[in-house]
DNA sequence: TGTACATCAGTGAACGCGCGTTCACTGATGTAC
DNA sequence: TGTACATCAGTGAACGCGCGTTCACTGATGTAC
């Protein structure tokens, strides 16, 4: 009998796509043990395969880290594409924190990698790069025609500053209060982005 | 021949306050090699100590690594006091990120701490709370009477998003160019933040 | 001032563990003829 | 269509390592009398 109807209960020698299986068992025990605790066996423990599995589709634990990484950022990019489609003013920031409300611990692996490799451009950069081209467009074009190159920089970055930092912080418990009271995070982060105006101190 | 003369060369059976040197060589370590480099046996080696010593003056691994957090938060808060005496509008902002420069994987354990500890008000927390209310009472002075407490809680929740997202991107190497075009960390850091309100996007 | 003794703050050896990685291997697959 | 063979993608055992933590210990310090 030659492996014929393919047996779905039979677990095959060969995976089929075991790079993206390890890829999706790395994100699901970075979300629900934290990033301390990935490791490699874990990795390879978690998609049902040996520990010397891995090494087929990773030259090393980093490489895999890296690769999750940019899947991430991948993800983020889709997130917000689907926002800037879709409403108004203010939702690419809502739809960027909401990403790392809803993936944390991946979207904190994901800022390590950005800092610790100073490789050249992967895809994972080359991505964030088109996110922050986009952003500066998006700049330019609701601002009138007066405004500088630089002050267009400089308003981006700003921008990123924010979003990326009520991401981190609108999850401590301290604001759980205000966020049930202003009915709910996207219209806390809405609320927030509001007063960035107000800023002069 | 009692103890007397004490000799500065001898290595003394008892080490003074190695409560504070376990801090101060665990700081170390987290800045050269990385808080993922941070265990206790290497604590205790930069310390000069035995693996077992620091387990009398920290319970476990993350006591100390709460502790490293604290003073990490208490002297962020000195930096702060510091600048908020001293200088004008937006100095706060950029001594915050200039700590964070300066000490940016201090700042990254400080963040992990506050997010993963769900604890009772410890003086860690209480620090970041009265820098909260001095960050709110500032901006109410600097506003106008019609501004609502809402209001101000809103943009003291904005300003630190920015500062804190700022503290975190501007060591991307992306960015290298224009800082040395504007002419330094601060100077960028603060063009960034004086264009915080050009956003409407 | 001296002495006995409790307490404190270190030592160093040992434990069990999970890790990253390597190795020789083997089962499955695809390709050339 | 069948067969030989190269290649691919797994296995599982093993390695050496550093880790957190515990233990019985000992040297130094401070205190009561």
């Amino acid at each position: 009998m030659k492996a014929q109807a393919p047996d779905p209960a039979a677990k095959p020698y060969h995976h089929g796509d075991l790079r993206r299986g390890l890829l999706e068992a790395a994100m699901a025990i970075i979300e629900r043990e934290g990033p301390q605790a990935l490791s490699l066996r874990a990795v390879a423990r978690e998609a049902g395969v040996s520990p010397a599995a891995p090494y087929h589709h990773f030259k090393d634990k980093d490489e895999l880290l890296g690769a999750v990484s940019q899947e991430g950022f991948r993800r983020l990019k889709e997130a917000m594409d689907v926002a800037a489609g879709a409403r108004g003013p203010g939702a690419m920031g809502v739809a960027y924190v909401r990403f790392a409300r809803l993936n944390p611990a991946l979207y904190r692996v994901m800022y390590d990698c950005s800092r610790s490799s100073e490789d050249m451009p992967s895809v994972r950069e080359r991505e964030g790069e088109d996110g922050f081209a986009a952003l500066k467009s998006r700049i330019r074009r609701s601002s009138g025609e007066a405004v500088s190159d630089l002050d267009v920089e400089l308003a981006a970055i700003a921008s990123w500053s924010a979003v990326h930092g009520l991401a981190e912080i609108s999850t401590f418990h301290q604001f759980k209060p205000l966020i049930e009271a202003l009915g709910g995070e996207d219209a806390f982060v809405s609320a927030v982005l509001d007063h960035l105006g107000l800023l002069k101190s």
